[in-house]
DNA sequence: CTTCAATTGTGATACATTTCTCAATTAGTG
DNA sequence: CACTAATTGAGAAATGTATCACAATTGAAG
């Protein structure tokens, strides 16, 4: 009945992308009203088998109950631990452009552990104006501001032309983590990670499988 | 010599999921004035091996030439064609607000197979308003015009809470794939495709990996 | 108190994906 | 024309991931 203790072994990386899902789907049972579920019930509305569900929880424990399932908000404070999501982490935005602006107007991150402390863009049209409830800053000052505040992870909204650059001044900064909107490639040193949201490559993903 | 034939068997969908990558990473090289490339340099360009990018190529024909590479323009021809964007597919757009607008005024989809025919929202004070060179229709007309155009794909930027009501109106619409930027799983008919682009489980996948 | 239905966690198995390796081919060089 | 260096395509092997299947456990019902 105790739950075992943290990983033992190296997690795959597949398993570590599909708790963030999860805890997605745990929460909005919870906002049902729900306070137990079962791991057919999640594989249900994920799209999962039951079986893919127990088998990557138990990389981290034993969370439910034989016959009974889990319990909702413990498997939710469970995952927000393993997710180190259990925190607010400080996030700086670069660009200032139509994606920046709805990046910054988007209300669904702190939820999830992250709160924009910085907004930079270059367009010396665009700094020291007002987007949301920041005010724009000037990329030329970031290194020093987002060193100084100790920021670790980064949204990148430029433009794919600038995005290399910029993500040089970020790990220059000390950030280890990118969430990389620019439909290019960026090249980090090892210790940094980047995911990449590319709209484009999604689309294209799904015209593969449409008859002509 | 002669360059096999489209697709004898099952293709994967993550071998799928990586050409346009490809095909992005080509363009760019194409852009650049180069004219050939190798599976190292492609492998280099994407953090891929290059053993991955011949086998991927591999599925769907013999694109490169021995001792010397792949010819750039020819293999965008070839992934253009497999990835059925040598034409414009007509997109409708459902949602207007921050991250609509952002979606509507970026122009980097025509590039890569798309155009936006349509932008929908169901408020009242933002139907008949300009959007970027559309204007915002009522989403009670949805139904009818999408299927009268014959539009297949579709991206949906709509709150969680609205996201099934609005998927389940495009699927009677006749629509086929969904970019779902709603945090939230949709239920869809089998042959409708879903790709779904969540920013915050991007954040939290990385986060697994800081160091606290 | 026994039986039953539900459900977990996990070892074993099956399946999928990546990497390795190398024969074959190519263009360039002397 | 022979040699060399570069590079592909693909079978074989290695690795990684998902599914199966079932003992163990639980709470509820009778």
């Amino acid at each position: 009945m105790p739950h075992k203790q943290p990983p033992v072994k190296p997690i795959p990386d597949i398993v570590v992308g599909r708790l963030p899902f999860y805890l997605r789907t745990l929460r909005s049972l919870a906002a049902e009203g729900l306070e137990i579920t079962s791991s057919s019930e999640l594989g249900d509305r994920l799209g999962l088998t039951s079986a893919q569900i127990r088998k990557d929880l138990s990389y981290f424990g034993e969370f439910g109950k034989q016959g009974l399932g889990y319990n909702i908000s413990f498997l939710i404070t469970q995952l927000r631990r393993i997710l180190k999501v259990d925190r607010i982490w400080e996030v700086v935005l670069v660009g200032a452009g139509d994606l920046g602006r709805a990046i910054a107007n988007y209300h669904g991150f702190h939820d999830r552990g992250f709160e924009i402390r910085f907004v930079f863009d270059s367009d010396p049209a665009k700094i020291r104006q007002p987007l949301s409830h920041y005010t724009i800053e000037d990329m030329a000052t970031l290194v020093e501001k987002v060193r100084a505040a100790g920021i670790r992870v980064a949204m990148l909204a430029v433009p794919a032309s600038a995005a290399q650059a910029v993500s040089d001044l970020l790990v220059e900064a000390g950030v280890q983590a990118i969430l990389n909107y620019a439909p290019t490639s960026l090249a980090v040193p090892k210790g940094v990670y980047v995911q990449n949201i590319d709209p484009g490559a999604h689309m294209q993903r799904m015209t593969f499988y449409l008859e002509v």
